[in-house]
DNA sequence: GCGACAG
DNA sequence: ATCTTGTCGC
């Protein structure tokens, strides 16, 4: 199967908001979705100025174990621009998700899903790219405002832009800053919530989340000493 | 024109 | 994201 961002290489700001624009009304923030069985989450982290590094881990929704996992490494393709992220994180995502053996029926990313300026956040890109129903789960906030978080854990309060609810804020525990959750595509934010909650154990984070960001940090090799790939 | 600004 | 160690608190 051909690379779709094979193209994108060279991109000046503006062509790639033009790109994003266009791309933001194929989005769907509908439940689509099969039976989720396999969730996956997915992390980038940068091995330097100019490599990138992308970890995916799958796990069996019903118990959160590791079921598989994939590693890719690829030439950063642009500079970081707040509102542009997918660009430099999409390629080696495509390549990590075409190592996997199993695929896997939802994917948790790092960073927004439509909680962008344009509505094209990472996660977004990456299950339109893809296909895959995907989630959004940003630590921090790039656009839109919100009112105080419940203190209580999976207490949360609606992320509004522009009149326009664009994703959630969510106590994932109680004591720890809130995480903003958001559909990626095919799936909506309601049941986001549901299955971003149902991944999330003792940490702040989700346990899709905890794994893939473990494999793509200069930790890596510790954590996959860790993963016992549980059989079927 | 002046801030804000995922990872 | 990444640079970096210890340390305050439950």
């Amino acid at each position: 199967m051909e690379d779709p961002t094979a193209h994108w290489s060279g991109l000046t700001p503006r062509e790639a908001i033009a790109l994003q624009r266009e791309a933001a009304s194929r989005v769907v923030i509908e439940d689509d979705l099969p039976e989720v069985k396999l969730v996956a989450g997915v992390d980038v982290g940068f091995e330097n100025r100019d490599t990138a590094r992308a970890a995916i881990v799958v796990l069996r929704l019903e118990d959160l174990k590791p079921v598989d996992h994939a590693v890719a490494r690829l030439p950063v393709p642009m500079p970081y621009i707040p509102g542009l992220l997918s660009f430099r994180e999409c390629p080696v995502i495509l390549e990590a998700l075409s190592r996997l053996r199993r695929d896997p029926d939802l994917l948790l990313c790092d960073g927004h899903g439509i909680a962008h300026p344009r509505r094209l956040g990472v996660a977004s890109h990456t299950g339109l790219l893809t296909g895959l129903p995907t989630i959004g789960v940003g630590k921090s906030r790039l656009t839109g405002t919100h009112g105080p978080v419940p203190e209580e854990q999976g207490g949360w309060t609606p992320l509004v832009d522009k009149d326009e609810e664009i994703g959630a804020v969510l106590r994932t525990r109680s004591g720890v800053k809130p995480l903003y959750i958001s559909a990626g595509h095919r799936i909506s934010l309601e049941t986001a919530l549901h299955y971003v909650l149902a991944c999330t154990t003792r940490y702040r984070l989700p346990e899709t989340t905890r794994w893939a960001d473990g494999i793509a940090s200069d930790r890596g090799q510790k954590w996959l000493g860790q993963l016992t790939l549980s059989p079927d």
